[in-house]
DNA sequence: CTTACGATTGCCT
DNA sequence: GGCAATCGTAAGG
């Protein structure tokens, strides 16, 4: 369960509210759906690291690899709340952006933690963080607590887009897009 | 090699 | 509600 988790990269936190599973060859709306050899070869490969693609030419989205070796699957962080340094992802996204906003939205998300395509592969520490952390140094670390979600149908693909694989905190302000 | 297309966002009308 | 921005992929010739 990945509502609630704190994903870091750097001095940068963010609390998880809103994410979207994302399959193999079954899912065409999938980046893995034509198989290993392309952008999503990392789908393909061990749990626990990142895949990161660069969406519209613009915006770096965040994805989690969650599947055993050698079948396809992530899921796409699409929004949360900054919980650690705020300033930098302030300054990240544009002064002017309202504190609950800062990572509502896939592209969002990753431009305030500062995601980069080279950070694709790249290994998720499980756990929290020495008090100083290394810049470049990525990391996960699951809810304390239980928390109550809902599932709705995923946002902004065509196809296969009716598979109810979006997952919310319905309380939680930083969620993008509908509730339901 | 050339072309078309997004797992989006923010500004414009 | 409409649409431009912008570039890594993937598909086509």
């Amino acid at each position: 369960m990945l509502l609630g988790a704190v994903i870091r990269h750097g001095e940068v936190a963010v609390r998880i509210s809103e994410v979207e599973a994302y399959l193999g060859p079954l899912d065409p709306a999938s980046h893995a759906f034509r198989g290993p050899g392309g952008r999503a070869a990392v789908m393909f490969g061990p749990p626990g690291r990142l895949y990161v693609y660069l969406s519209y030419g613009i915006h770096h989205c965040l994805n989690v690899v969650c599947s055993p070796d050698g079948v396809a699957s992530a899921v796409l962080l699409r929004g949360g709340e900054v919980i650690a340094g705020k300033e930098i992802a302030q300054q990240r996204r544009g002064l002017r952006v309202p504190a609950r906003r800062l990572a509502s939205g896939p592209g969002n998300l990753g431009q305030a933690l500062g995601a980069e395509l080279s950070d694709s592969g790249a290994l998720l520490t499980l756990g929290s963080q020495p008090l100083r952390p290394a810049a470049e140094l990525w990391s996960l670390e699951p809810a304390e607590t239980p928390t109550p979600w809902a599932v709705t149908t995923r946002i902004g693909i065509s196809k296969n887009a009716d598979a109810p694989w979006r997952f919310i905190i319905p309380s939680d302000p930083t969620v993008s897009g509908r509730r339901h």
